[in-house]
This record gives structure tokens, sequence and C-alpha cells, in this order.
DNA sequence: GCCGCCGGGCTAAACGTTTCGCTAAACGTT
DNA sequence: AACGTTTAGCGAAACGTTTAGCCCGGCGGC
């Protein structure tokens, strides 16, 4: 037994209750023409007495227009696309529009499927935050004239407007913050590399190197898959080394909780034996013990200015080329980070 | 300049381009009657061809399903409904279904607003974790025979099928542990009343007291209003008490954290000074210090299952009365509880 | 050899809106 | 009074599907 919608009341019911057309009904709803007050009270009363909802479906049907935006992001259990979510929520809420929630995992299949649905479900807006740079399947939006932005990482070969943070300047403040400590061998876990966010970050890592003097080893960089427990063995391996860093930047959250179970394995202290800073900070960092020196992006932020480039476009109030809002990070030195084990050098 | 859609391939062109009838392309594409092998193989190259992407509005309005979920929680940042959430997204994609995100923020005006939106877009099911129980316009989609499952809290006048957890048994256990490591002055801090869950929770600490004859104090009982500030101003007042609590158990995971918040502002240590125990369990609460022995609930589970029981309703295999899956918590014993200072008593 | 049945595909009527173009009345102007 | 012009409201054609019902030809049964 398959159910069924009931069947509803439409609108031509309101219009033989008030004895009206059903374009009269429709202008006074939706004030799309002039109507008389008298008639306009007449079918306000049919629609409360006939018990009158408005059909979505049938509106966008005709509207060509949903009101509904896609969110495609890796994992919503992840607490930097958390309050991005909440942002582009409430933003797009304010206007009217629901979203409808997409987790990738990071899996190119997956995202590939999503956005064939969302294509299928006509939104009239996609905000994205892509799982890797080879794909090229974003394109139909573009072709069908959908905005498209691409929040926290970006694909430079698709011509679309980016919401992203300075990723450079905040791993490279995180890194010269360790420097300014006295470290000198410093580790660092890098994430997925087909993601732009890891370049950044690393290229932000050596550039602080760099002003420090300081030659980058490769030994000290190793890739944990942008995972918690790609982060924890990274960080055993550059634990292990015969000459282990004193201190190590995970490119983002994920990676650095794997890090301190790491560190908490092998009963090493945090700061005194090893520092620690990372990129993304979260809500709770500040109440827990070690207390972590992060790079906080405006996440919040970041989801509310994805809407409005976004609604720009829609309105057209926004036209020409792809924008690029970049926004600021901010370091939060808190206790993980301390001087080198046995004084400078 | 508003922007529509551009006039998009419909099934009439590959009905044409196939030369074969409108009915014989959908046919096709639903397997919902026989077509022979060989007009198959053409309406499939016709669909390649003119690259046709059936339109999910027109098939809503006409089938009058719209493969949708509505979900209702309310606040995604907060972790206890982030695993909730993925485990819905999780197996809602599984069976076709798209999931529309509402965060409430416990406002009852929201949840209505949201309601009604979810309402016009005529969702095939509807989960909900209720910001109070006075409301009763969620009667609507019983009467319109659209699943509801409440989720995390019920409200025991609607007849709606539930999933939640033993909160009186979970408070209970968390309560006893305190009190078999000698705990006699036990604090608790309390949620919004409206909910059902602060109502069971406080329910198992005091019956926990009552297991130990250890008389309740209503001086002990505060009101955090289930969130942050509110668990720091409550747990201040608690601690400023001429007679402090030596223990105390919050009824939730935000008011935890702003009990730790006031914990660390008057420099008092955990457990050595106080002991902290709470309800909701997250993902990196065994990272940091103090770790935090917390009432652990199935999260992901009851997301799942909640879809389990909506789809059981929509597709007729489960009929008849309104079900409660109740799950079971678990205790997860760290670091936060020890004995009281000065020894027992 | 005729009839009935059925397989395979088609025609056309929905689904519930919005909106274009039209009518008919009212009005102002000479 | 005749004539445009505005105005309030209506009728009907879309929007892109699904699906009920129909038609036609071939085949088996008698």
């Amino acid at each position: 037994m398959s159910r069924l919608r009931s069947a509803s009341i439409t609108i031509r019911d309101v219009a033989r209750a008030a004895r009206v057309s059903i374009a009269t009904v429709s202008a006074t709803i939706n004030r799309t023409a002039y109507v008389s007050p008298a008639l306009q009270e007449r079918v306000r009363k049919a629609i409360a007495e006939v018990g009158y909802h408005p059909d979505a479906i049938a509106r966008s049907l005709k509207r060509r227009a949903t009101q509904t935006l896609g969110l495609v992001i890796s994992d919503i259990t992840n607490p930097f696309f958390t309050a991005l979510v909440r942002g582009i929520e409430d933003a797009a809420t304010a206007r009217g529009h629901a979203v409808i929630l997409c987790n990738t995992d990071e899996r190119l299949d997956k995202e590939r499927a999503y956005l064939e649905l969302l294509r299928s479900r006509r939104i009239d807006g996609l905000i994205l935050a892509p799982a890797g740079a080879v794909a090229d399947y974003h394109r139909f939006f573009i072709e069908a004239n959908t905005p498209l932005v691409f929040i926290d990482r970006k694909i430079p070969t698709i011509p679309a407007d980016v919401v992203v943070v300075d990723n450079v300047t905040g791993a490279r403040q995180a890194v010269a913050h360790l420097v300014g400590l006295g470290h000198r061998r410093i580790g660092a876990i890098s994430g997925l590399p087909q993601i732009s966010t890891t370049h950044e970050r690393i290229a932000g890592y050596r550039q602080a190197l760099e002003a420090a003097g300081v030659p980058a080893d490769p030994a000290l960089l190793r890739d944990g898959h942008s995972r918690l427990d790609g982060g924890e063995r990274a960080a055993g391996a550059l634990l292990e080394l015969p000459v282990p860093p004193t201190a190590i930047f995970a490119t983002n959250n994920l990676m650095a909780i794997g890090l301190m179970r790491a560190v908490a394995a092998r009963g090493l202290r945090c700061p005194e034996d090893l520092s620690v800073a990372c990129f993304d900070d979260f809500e709770w960092a500040s109440v827990f013990r070690p207390r972590l020196t992060t790079v906080a992006q405006p996440t919040y932020e970041m989801g509310a200015r994805a809407v409005e480039l976004l609604f720009g476009r829609l309105e057209g109030s926004l036209s020409g080329p792809p924008r690029e809002v970049v926004l600021a990070p901010t370091l939060v030195v808190r206790d993980s980070c301390g001087p080198p084990p046995g004084g400078l050098r």
C-alpha cells in the first residue's frame, strides 16, 4: 500500500468559495496585480475557511524557481562545517529559501551523485566545498546559469564565485609563532592533496620556515589525508623519527585530534615535550587542556557571505566575472605551544 | 533582471529524437511498463544524445511525492545533533530521499514557521526534535497522513512514532556513579522545562539520590536553560553556595561546557575539587583534560532508526499505533569524577 | 477461418500553480 | 455623444511529468 498525499485543497477551492476567479486568488496571494480591498478580504476569508495552503511544488514548476539551495560539504560531523552550515541556513531562510544538505565524505562519486540529484531538483543555487579539483561536472550549473559558490576550497579552472580564508597567511602565522618560541624542527601534517586548502596551508608553513632561515626537511612533512586516523598515523611517524620534531603543525582540526591522540598514547606532555598548533578552531577548545593554539576561521560569516554572493547573482545585483571573497583567519594563541624542550636549539 | 532557468530539455525532446511517444520514454525511465529492448535502446541513446535530465519538480507534482524529508532540530552546531543528522542523511539518501535541514534554536515560532514551510513543500515525511510540548501544529502532518517521527524528545499528547534514549536510566547511572564515589552533596543543572528530556534526566538524578538515601536538597537543583551561558550561571550559583556541592551533574553537553567554564574561572581543579558528570558524549572528549565522564547516546543510530520508522510508514510495512523506540545510553567513565575532597562525607 | 485476447505502444488528461492577453465597464476629454 | 484610456477581473494556456485508457495488429483456440 503506497501512501499518497490526500487530495489537497487547491486554489480553485478558494476561488469557488470566494466566488472569484483563480487568477484573482493568485493575485491576492502573491500581490502580483491589483485586487480591490473588498475582493482581497473575501479571498482571505475563503482561504482561512477552506484551509488552503499553497503548493510550493506546483508553484516551482510554473515559476521555474524552487526557493531551494543545495549545500554540499564533506561532513556535517566536522565542527568546521557545522558553523558554516549554520551561517548558510540562517541566511538562506532569511530570504525564504530552504537548504538541502549533502555530505560527500570527500568522495568524488558521492559528490557527483549529489550534484545530479540537485540538478534534477532544479535548485536555485549551489554552495559547494568540492572534494577534488579534477571533476568538471560542476560546469553544468554554470552553463545552466545557476549560481554556484565554492566555499572553503576552490577549483581554479571553474569560473565561479568563491569564499575562502587566507590559508597561506593563517598557516604562516601559526608556524611563525612556533619559530618565535625557538622551534627549528617543526613537523607538519598535510591533508588530501586534491584540496586547495592543503596546498595553501603547506605553502604558508614553508614560507614561515624560509623566513626564519630554517631549511625545509622533507622528512618532517607527512600526509594525514585530512582525517583523524591519518593524522594519528602521521603524527606517530613524526614522533618515531630518529630526531623527532619539537613542534608539529596540523593543517586541519581532525588531524590535530589524531595528533593529540598520538601524543597522549606516548605519554608525552603538551607543550612541555611537544608544541602543537593547528588549523581550525572549535568552540570548546578553550575549556579543556591542553588549550590548543589554533588558526580560527570566521566560519559562520563565511557561510553568510556565500549566500550573499549567491543571491547577488540570483537577483542580478551582482554580475560580471567571478568574485573571490577572502576572509582573514586569526591566530588564537593558547597553551599548546611553548619553547622547545632543552632550551633553544 | 531576474534570472530564469533556461528552457530545459524535456521528455518530449527525447521522444522526438527517439521517434517514440512520451509515454514510452517515461516507461523506460521508470520501468513502469514493458518496453521492448529495441525501443529501450533507442530511448537511452536519445536521452544521452539530447542530454536529458528528468525534472524532479514536475515528477513530484504528478506523483504527489517529493522524495524529500524534513528535519527539524534545535541547532546543528550542537555535536549531539550533528551525528543524528548524519545518521538521518545517510539513511535518507540510501533510499533516494533528500533532506531539508531546519534549525529552531528551541524557539516555537521558528519551529512553527519551518513546519509551515515543509508543509507547503509537500515533504514525504518529517523528523522533529520538538522545541516544546504545548504546540499542536504538528498535528497537521498526522491528519495529512504524512509520517512524523519525534526524535530525542517526545510530545506525549501527539500520536507519532518516537526514537529516544532511556534518559532516566542514563541519568540515574551517572549520579549513582557519583554516589558510589562517596558524594552526598550532588548538584544538578537542568535544562528547558518544556522539553521531555529535562524531566526524565532530573527524574533519574532524583532516583539515584533516593536509592542512596540522600535527601534531595532543592537548592542543589538549578536551571541552566539547556544553554552554555545558562549552565555557566547555574554552576556559578551552585559553587557560591555556603556549602557547595562536591559533585555536579549537567543534563546536557552545552551546560556541561558552561559548568567547566565556571570551574576554570574559579581556579578549581576537576576532579580534585569538584567532580563533574554530564549527559551527551562528544567525539573528542577523550583527547582533552579533564576527560569528562558522560552519558553517551547512540546518536547516529537514533537517526538511522528514525528514518527506518518513517519509511516503514511510507511503504506501509509498518502500521498501527505509534511505536516508541527506546535505545540504551551508556555511561562512559573517564577522569572527571573522583572522591569528594576531604575524604568521604 | 473467425473471434477474442493480449502485447506493445500511443493519445490525452491530469497534477496545482502562474501569467498573458482579453473583455467590459468606468472614466475623462473634447 | 463619441472616443480613447485606464482599470478590475477573468479565461485559458502553459510548466514537465505520469498514467489511465485506448487502439491496432498478431496469434491461438475452436
